[in-house]
DNA sequence: TGCGCGCATTCTGCATACACTGTGTTCGCA
DNA sequence: TGCGAACACAGTGTATGCAGAATGCGCGCA
């Protein structure tokens, strides 16, 4: 339990296999999809994106399989694949589960953590807080960084993966003004941490549903 | 809602698609890895399986990397693809994280399941005790059917995605004098029928956890 | 007889060629 | 000028060939 946050991985697929061009392809479109490069429902032409990436059709077909397996891409109703559309309704339902699993997570997780990785995590949100420009990609490392705390820490390997794998589609789903999101995220991730450095299970699953309602509230407010 | 257990599939993913090789490669791979012609830890050879279904690799691999996607087969230490291999650590961790969301799935449906469905799995039950002679495959289209009530009818696709995925990985772990599972699961079943019946959401948690429990212990006990 | 090195076989990774399908456009005919 | 049919093009599905890597076996040497 000695994890520096340095562990927690943003993609969890990233450190996938050998160094083989299916591979690359997977963690490509992975990223591609993963930053809106490409944007949900748009159809993925084989050749074209194999181009793109300078590999033939054939790898870039099995990372596109793999990926479909995952739910992030799916076959379309003709014969190609188009990047998964996570609409408002899949979102709050994606979000329900997890705040059912992510608080359990961080019940289990309740003196399981190091210090140092608190201490860590609790420095670098109030560090983004402090910030005088806003980055997008900072506010996603914060994110991460604190979920990761009971997602690695919770114990149970199932657990993690399934959050993980819920964390990744509700990012598919279009965030618009995410920034606006900067000051409650931080508020309310302070407070699970502070659940979780006082190792109270019934804190630490409170503020974690309390985080969930103040996201799905936030997507609904932003999509009227 | 008026659904007959007909719908309950088996196979989440035997209606994929157009018919093409992939596809049916997967099917069959699908349908291979769990009544167990390929057993957990058991190394894929490309060729030889492309063969054996009478397709080139190319298919067949993009179908391995679908799998892969879905957790049923993974990468091993070489470029081989190997059947995942469920232990009983990860079945316990498992059966802990359907306990969690099938309890509240069937928390979720209760009302919304119709009569006549819930009459028919009933009637399905008894039947299954009542029979003389065991058949594995009665005694799952049993349990698809009862768990199925509530994953179909809770009204959360994504809660019900990711119970039907804990399902498969948790069924290639169970299997081990499964027969012995007759009674209890019925009863079990049963208890948790009764609760959906009387639409009553707490009776249906405490029945769906105690049936997650019963089959925890069961497989403590068979491992030792 | 035991150990190590090299060769042969086997398997995967990748690219490419070909076939098939669907769609859009153009040309001819009414 | 309008409608229909054929053709051309774009894209996917599949097989196959080739190259590189791993594995196992045999042979030679100590």
């Amino acid at each position: 339990m000695s994890d520096t946050i340095d562990d927690i991985d943003d993609d969890p697929q990233s450190a996938s296999g050998s160094v083989n061009l299916a591979n690359l392809a997977y963690n490509s479109v992975y990223e591609m999809i993963k930053d809106r490069r490409l944007r949900g429902g748009e159809v993925i032409i084989g050749a074209r994106l194999a181009d793109v990436l300078g590999i033939s059709r054939t790898p870039l077909r099995e990372a596109l399989q793999r990926l479909e397996g995952e739910g992030l891409v799916v076959k379309g109703t003709g014969r190609s694949f188009v990047v998964r559309n996570v609409d408002l309704r899949e979102y709050l339902h994606s979000l329900k589960v997890r705040e059912i699993l992510e608080a359990e997570a961080a019940a289990l997780s309740c003196g399981r953590i190091s210090r140092q990785a608190l201490a860590q995590v609790r420095h670098e949100i109030e560090e983004l807080r402090r910030a005088t420009t806003y980055h997008t990609d900072a506010h996603w490392r914060s994110d991460n960084a604190l979920h990761g705390l009971y997602i690695d820490g919770c114990g149970n390997e199932v657990l993690a993966q399934m959050i993980r794998a819920l964390r990744v589609t509700t990012r598919l789903f279009e965030i618009a003004r995410l920034s606006d999101r900067l000051e409650p995220d931080s508020i309310e991730h302070l407070a699970i941490l502070e659940a979780l450095e006082a190792e109270d299970a019934k804190a630490a699953r409170k503020a974690v549903v309390a985080h969930s309602k103040s996201l799905a509230n936030f997507a609904l407010d932003t999509v009227r």
